[in-house]
DNA sequence: TGGCGGCGGTAATATTATAACGTTCGGCAT
DNA sequence: ATGCCGAACGTTATAATATTACCGCCGCCA
């Protein structure tokens, strides 16, 4: 994401936490901005690599409680299938997205919308859904 | 699963590895017993735990090796969402199924079919899907 | 002022997964 | 038969991912 894009959605995010009655405290924005920084999907520990510089080095309960709470707030997805998180780049009302995930440039679109093809079993009641696509976004295509 | 049904099964799996010229071996063949003998997805290390019993312990390389086995063969797929895995119970086409399962008491529904009639984005070429819904099966409605 | 709750620091550990290398064994061309 | 090759599995070690439990700080407010 581009520098002047990146501090309009930090805002927004702010924005967005304010409307919840929660904090977008400094840990937690600076977790989202590098979420928000890197060109695909993120691992926790790569997150906590870059939290690294300065005296006191961040340790694994401090990211996951970032990641946590931006995923609450629908600011961040988890790409279930590859255990690392994307920024959330459309509406944030959680309730979870559809993933698109470019195998070869780690592009991830995003998409919000239609719920699901409708042959569940009888009677399910869906409460969450995990759905991600991986393949080749459409400059990566061979 | 049933143990009658669980024996039809074991050797539908060992036929359909035949065809596709491959060998379901004792180690294979046992885990996925275990999974198919299982009411839900089962993690890696209860696998473990189960091939224990006996001098030569199962160690991790050998479950994940006939895990990974059993889903290329399609006879297994893995829950993305909780790391843990369950027996294919319908055509072992690979390619992926669409998987409702009980938060309550475990069960999985699989569903093949219609791969997504969502909008992919322009020019995106899937090449894998993972569908998961988690939620209440019939049984366990509140 | 004192308690309470949200937040984050810290240490330790649990859980999930893979790398790297060796051994065995069956097929198969020589 | 002999020797080679590749698949399967064993073994050791370690990497990568995630959580538990406990503590102290600080702002809020009764």
């Amino acid at each position: 994401m581009k520098s002047d894009s990146l501090s309009r959605a930090l805002e927004a995010a702010e924005a967005h936490c304010m409307e919840r009655g929660e904090k977008l405290t400094p840990v937690r924005r600076r977790v989202l901005e590098l979420v928000l920084s890197a060109d695909g999907p993120v691992k926790a520990y790569d997150l906590l690599e870059a939290l690294k510089p300065g005296p006191g080095a961040a340790k694994p309960p401090t990211v996951y409680r970032a990641l946590d709470f931006l995923m609450t707030s629908g600011l961040v997805h988890k790409v279930e299938a590859l255990n690392a998180f994307v920024g959330c780049t459309h509406a944030h009302d959680d309730g979870g997205a559809e993933l698109f995930i470019c195998s070869d440039c780690g592009s991830v679109d995003e998409r919000h919308g239609a719920p699901e093809p409708m042959h569940a079993p009888d009677g399910f009641v869906i409460e969450r859904s995990v759905v991600e696509h991986f393949g080749h976004c459409a400059n990566c295509k061979h």
